[in-house]
DNA sequence: CGCCTTTGACCAGCGC
DNA sequence: GCGCTGGTCAAAGGCG
């Protein structure tokens, strides 16, 4: 119903976005494969649920806390995915998070083409798609799913999460306790405002999270290139420039790369590392 | 059928 | 001590 419409709003909204826009995206192909995007209603955004009447629209606040950090300011999140247009097609807080985490997709999806093999530019139209107008929410994890810090499980610890025993608790990994961090500034460079230089390796997508203070949103990846590896990136884009990008590594890799596997491939400068 | 991507939820660190 | 935020996990579903 008014999901449609809003659909084609929104698809007139992106092809105009993407004639005004500044940034030299290469459209033409890729646009085919963002209006494919468009048709994925968006894997796993809307999880099987309980079918709750709030499904569509009423996006009840489940989670007090994570909301805040997922919404963010959606101006930004338009801004940076080629639009302000988008803003209006979003209806408050149904589609919040939705709305905001998915604009930024640019990034990831752009990410993803250095990186994966690339569908790339999928997610960021995926995005400005109506989606989260069907979206149901995804309902609250039964409490016995739950996760829970590793350290508190004993008994399901290393095979809690199934096939992937994990070494050890990722809550213990967190923030100042990263081993080894450097942020680099790297130019977007290429046609598209998402290319960014690969490196040799092969990162897996595995996180996208808003950052206070930020418009644009953090994409969090893994290294994919050894099993094991714990090396980790996060690519956002930098507040002060929009045509930079800031790349940080944490941790170092286990495998073989032939030279320096963390400045492999970039070209941007080492800006922070501890 | 398996892999990959997306994204909400969870949780501990950190600042006030 | 409390609340916020960043970082991570894992379910779900589409695609090759």
């Amino acid at each position: 119903m008014a999901v449609d419409l809003v659909g084609v709003q929104t698809l007139e909204h992106l092809n105009r976005m993407f004639q005004l826009t500044n940034h030299d995206f290469a459209v033409s192909s890729d646009f085919k494969q963002a209006f494919s995007a468009l048709k994925r209603t968006g894997h796993a955004r809307f999880r099987r649920g309980p079918s709750s009447s709030s499904s569509d629209t009423n996006a009840p606040s489940t989670s007090t806390q994570s909301a805040p950090a997922m919404i963010g300011s959606t101006e930004a999140s338009n801004e940076w995915c080629f639009g302000k247009s988008v803003t209006d097609t979003t209806t408050s807080s149904s589609s919040r998070s939705t709305n905001s985490s998915s604009l930024v997709s640019p990034l990831a999806a752009g990410e993803e083409a250095t990186v994966s093999n690339g569908k790339q530019f999928g997610s960021c139209l995926g995005i400005v798609a109506p989606a989260p107008a069907f979206s149901s929410r995804k309902p609250p994890l039964p409490s016995s799913h739950r996760k829970r810090c590793l350290a508190d499980r004993p008994s399901v610890s290393l095979q809690g999460s199934g096939s992937k025993p994990r070494s050890g608790c990722h809550c213990c990994k967190r923030r100042k306790i990263a081993s080894k961090r450097e942020i680099r500034r790297v130019p977007i460079t290429g046609s598209k405002v998402t290319s960014i230089p690969a490196d040799d390796f092969s990162w897996k997508k595995y996180g996208e999270k808003r950052i206070d203070g930020s418009p644009y949103p953090r994409v969090y990846y893994k290294c994919n290139t050894g099993k094991g590896c714990p090396a980790r990136k996060s690519v956002e884009l930098a507040v002060d420039d929009s045509k930079m990008l800031l790349v940080t590594y944490d941790g170092e890799h286990i495998h073989h790369h032939g030279t320096s596997p963390i400045l492999t491939g970039l070209t941007g400068i080492v800006v922070q590392s501890k």
